[in-house]
DNA sequence: TAGCTAACGTACTGGTTCGTACATTAGCTT
DNA sequence: AAGCTAATGTACGAACCAGTACGTTAGCTA
């Protein structure tokens, strides 16, 4: 992230292309994920860089070149936290509930994440499929969650008929909708998902679901 | 849902006003769940419906309000849906097992209710908080489950310590990311969630999950 | 059947918003 | 230090779009 607040340099404006294109691209992200892609305002992201207008257009091309940009580094910015992923020498069960939670923790920090992908998914993930980038940037997570899985299912501890990809989705889905949809279940049941207090409780929550799932005496059925 | 493709009466135009505010709310929320809040347009909404604009701001008073009264109706009517629930009859693991395949094809069949759900979100919330309507409509399905829940750990059968609030959200999430995630999800690892081959899997990998985290011994952990 | 009002249609406006034409300059290169 | 180009700023236009002023009529009521 590039601070906005220095001080403008009194003697006149400095040229950084860089950090023009980086600054452009944190505003942007704060817009689009404030008001939707419609809702966002170009020259309010003008307007809260050092910069204006035309540079947007001048280094992105347009509004929705820039929401695609701004996708870009936010997966960007995902994926390489995967690859900091240190699990694979725990224990199967372990592994996975520590994964679990790392992707727990990861969703809580990432709120401006959580709601491009929302906004993406509204207008049909189109600038995901116009992006080079992004189809090819694979996933470091579910090839780590595949070899913790093949692992745990070779010796015999996990009996659930999964793969990584169906073990991801699950995990997601419980990470996803927690912040995603903060708003509407507080409002209608009264309960705020991502409560501090009640941070620890979902986190359990989470990883009991997930071991209990892949454990299960399915014999018992 | 009233249909908007009926021939118009030869003889000239025909006043019915409940009509014409049904068909206002189904174009509505098809334009709102295409488009975002700020994607949908008035104009192609009245163009779609066999009134005009001006009949939207005498019904609803403005873009706003309109997307207020479509929220408050599809949220009537899965609370309608919630109601002709019928699984305490059964044992607690089979009625909660039913519970979620009934979410799961609800969630299925309704994605334009998941979608307005989504752009709510983004929102926040917003117009269910203006809502006198939404704010007291409450959920039988809530009621449901704190029974069968109740029920279920009262024999010792459910081990877990979660309320039904707790429990909703769980079954929620997965039926909900499913459908609403689709096409990010699809782009970046390259399975539709949604693809009806894939459906018996995942309504039964939800059900699974939801009994295992239940009923697991937690003694072993 | 006269009259009344809820229901409806047409045409327009004022503000907003994406995008661009045109002008300027920092700072590197030779 | 002259010249060149990437980088930047200003001012404006054209389309769009929510909302409204004003006029009309269906069909019920007395």
């Amino acid at each position: 992230m590039t601070s906005v607040d220095e001080p403008a340099r009194p003697g006149g404006r400095i040229r950084d292309a860089a950090r023009t294109q980086a600054e452009i691209l944190d505003v942007a992200t704060q817009e689009f994920a404030r008001a939707g892609y419609d809702g966002a305002r170009v020259d309010e992201i003008a307007a809260r860089t050092r910069t204006t207008k035309r540079m947007i257009y001048y280094y992105f091309g347009g509004k929705e070149q820039l929401f695609t940009a701004v996708l870009e580094r936010a997966y960007t910015v995902i994926r390489e936290a995967e690859q900091e992923l240190d699990v694979e020498h725990l224990d199967p069960v372990a592994a996975i509930r520590r994964l679990a939670e790392l992707t727990f923790d990861h969703h809580e920090q990432h709120p401006d994440f959580i709601r491009l992908v929302s906004i993406e998914n509204i207008h049909g993930a189109e600038h995901i499929a116009a992006s080079e980038k992004l189809g090819r940037i694979g996933s470091p997570a579910l090839d780590v969650i595949g070899r913790i899985l093949a692992s745990g299912q070779e010796s015999g501890l996990f009996t659930a008929d999964v793969d990584a990809v169906d073990l991801h989705a699950m995990i997601s889905s419980f990470c996803f909708f927690r912040v995603a949809n903060r708003h509407t279940f507080g409002a209608l049941f009264g309960r705020d998902l991502v409560a501090a207090e009640q941070r620890e409780h979902y986190r359990t929550m989470l990883g009991d679901m997930v071991i209990a799932y892949l454990t299960a005496d399915r014999a018992a059925d």
